[in-house]
DNA sequence: GTGTAACCGAGACGGTACGTCAGGTCTTGCT
DNA sequence: AGCAAGACCTGACGTACCGTCTCGGTTACAC
């Protein structure tokens, strides 16, 4: 049976205007530097509709995430037949889309995030690991299905290396870490 | 020529107690919760002395990881002939010690300070992309040299990966990504 | 028309908590070692709540000063007819005060804030001038009314004067000042 | 006998470049913002010099007073045989000087300086008490000897009142003072 | 309609940590 | 042994946020 409560309803204006916020100051200040204040200044929102709803600023970010706030950007895989040659060029739209101004601060801040709030990190798998249908074709081409998870994941993994590094990938090492995972 | 000056040198004492309180509370603690004042406090140290001498936390860390304070152990890359088997035993290795009470928060919270200083990414893919002698060895295999690099970072965010996203590697996990990495 | 504000009101027991953790260590301490933090420690307070509301160290002891939380004692100069002894027996009862424990170290404090912070002068003259009807009665002596102030304000440098120096004030001090200043 | 030793003797232009450094940043920044370390700094002196010779702020002020680098002048009062003209006339070129750009914070200074150290107080006295044989034509005016050393605290004393509390004392004041302590 | 209970914005509260400044002591190499 | 330089530990500074709380105002269902 459902709870009948009386009173208003959680305001659908307020948790967006949160989720924006945040979504802007973690691209403009690193996540180090975004704070619970700023954003309740920024949505012009009281603290304690933020502490209301969400357990952690991670937790906002995971909402932001979902709700496309962040990354906004459906890269999908095409299909040409050559595998190979697939992956390599989704990873590099990847990158020209982490190397613009903020990317690269967001993605190093997702990480942060995730080393505190573990489904961040899954998200941040999800979004960096070119899982549409690839999967199946990884299979296909003769490596068994466990295999294809853990491609894709040393392909996310290998992605947040770099950054956390803060090294710009060449389109040799591109090239390089595809042929090392898919053989053709 | 080098440059005399007088008076009081820094103290080696203090150096010592402060990286060897960074670490000891960093695997307590966690990076979020590894404050200045706390170090100080456990190394009996003035925070001006800290901050004298490193410019942020990471820096401290970073120090610290290069002393050998943290992650201590050498796990060097056997040489059966076999360097798949050699890879997996190695791995299973790494992640027994990243088991261990404090391992996965050590890593993580190596993760979050690798965010801030991009010299604390470059140590821990050092530390976790089996350097010793594997370059060669993956070059002997057939890879070109880049390709050695890259399999080497692979690796390394791999395993960042599965900590970060709370995942406990299965031992068919880590065949599978040193099948795919390494063809026999 | 009164200003209309929602949210929590300013918290009357953390002033009075302040104000009164103020004056104990002032007279305790002394001003040079009274600290802010020393202040919200004793009263239980946020340094943030004192900083939120008074601007320095000497506002709150002026604030302090007008509660009648620091000499508040009042001493009225009684009538008997006779302005020089009736001066002099309160400038007596006055020294009294000053002798006690820590009066002398709280009009030192006093005089220490003044110098930061004219208003607490202006307090000080007040509770040291004499000013109970005095005035008139020094104007009915045949003292203009410009005068009446002067001689209140030498009465009080006159006694600050002597603090200073660290010099107990004699009968006779305080008749020859009275002597010079209020001709029989 | 004299005790002979080795070594070099205190340095005089040590000692002098403090004097000189101390008095100046009085001058300019006021009692509560000079610091040991500044003067050290002012002087190209080593702190432990300082430490070394003079037990507190307080005492370095005090000789400097005593060298004459603070209120070097020596403002003497004029005998023209009317007691009550030269004294006025005396207190307004004192006044003309303490309004001189740095003398009121100088003079604040030194209150704020005497309340730590009543030696301080008695040179402010001397200063400002008008002593150079006025004490003789007091007594000469009728007034006995005790008097004529409680008008000088007076007339210090109002002075000093008229600073701490910010006011610029206008002549009808000094007249009026004047009057009341020295009857015509 | 009218309670009434939960929502909302604002922001004060007791705290912790920040990064800086100065205090007073100690150490080093020079003169 | 005095000196300039400056590292050391200590502790206060004033600021930024934390997470909790208290206000007045505003819905929107339940009676």
């Amino acid at each position: 049976m459902e709870e009948h409560r009386a009173g208003p309803r959680r305001s659908e204006q307020a948790r967006l205007a949160v989720l924006t916020a945040a979504a802007d100051l973690l691209a403009q200040n690193g996540y180090e530097n975004l704070t619970i204040e700023a954003i309740a200044r920024q949505a012009s929102v009281g603290k304690q509709t933020i502490y209301r709803w969400w357990p952690s600023r991670a937790a906002i970010l995971t909402e932001a995430l979902l709700e496309g706030m962040i990354f906004r950007q459906q890269l999908a895989v095409r299909n040409t037949g050559d595998l190979r040659r697939d992956l390599t060029e989704w990873m590099s739209r990847v990158w020209s889309v982490l190397d613009a101004p903020q990317g690269r601060m967001l993605l190093r801040s997702l990480v942060a995030a995730a080393t505190e709030h573990p489904a961040i990190g899954e998200l941040m798998r999800d979004r960096l690991s070119a899982d549409g249908g690839i999967r199946a074709r990884v299979v296909a081409h003769g490596d068994p299905a466990v295999a294809a998870v853990e491609i894709g994941d040393a392909i996310a993994g290998w992605m947040m290396m770099q950054v956390l590094m803060g090294a710009a990938p060449t389109p040799d090492g591109i090239r390089a870490i595809v042929h090392a995972l898919v053989p053709g």
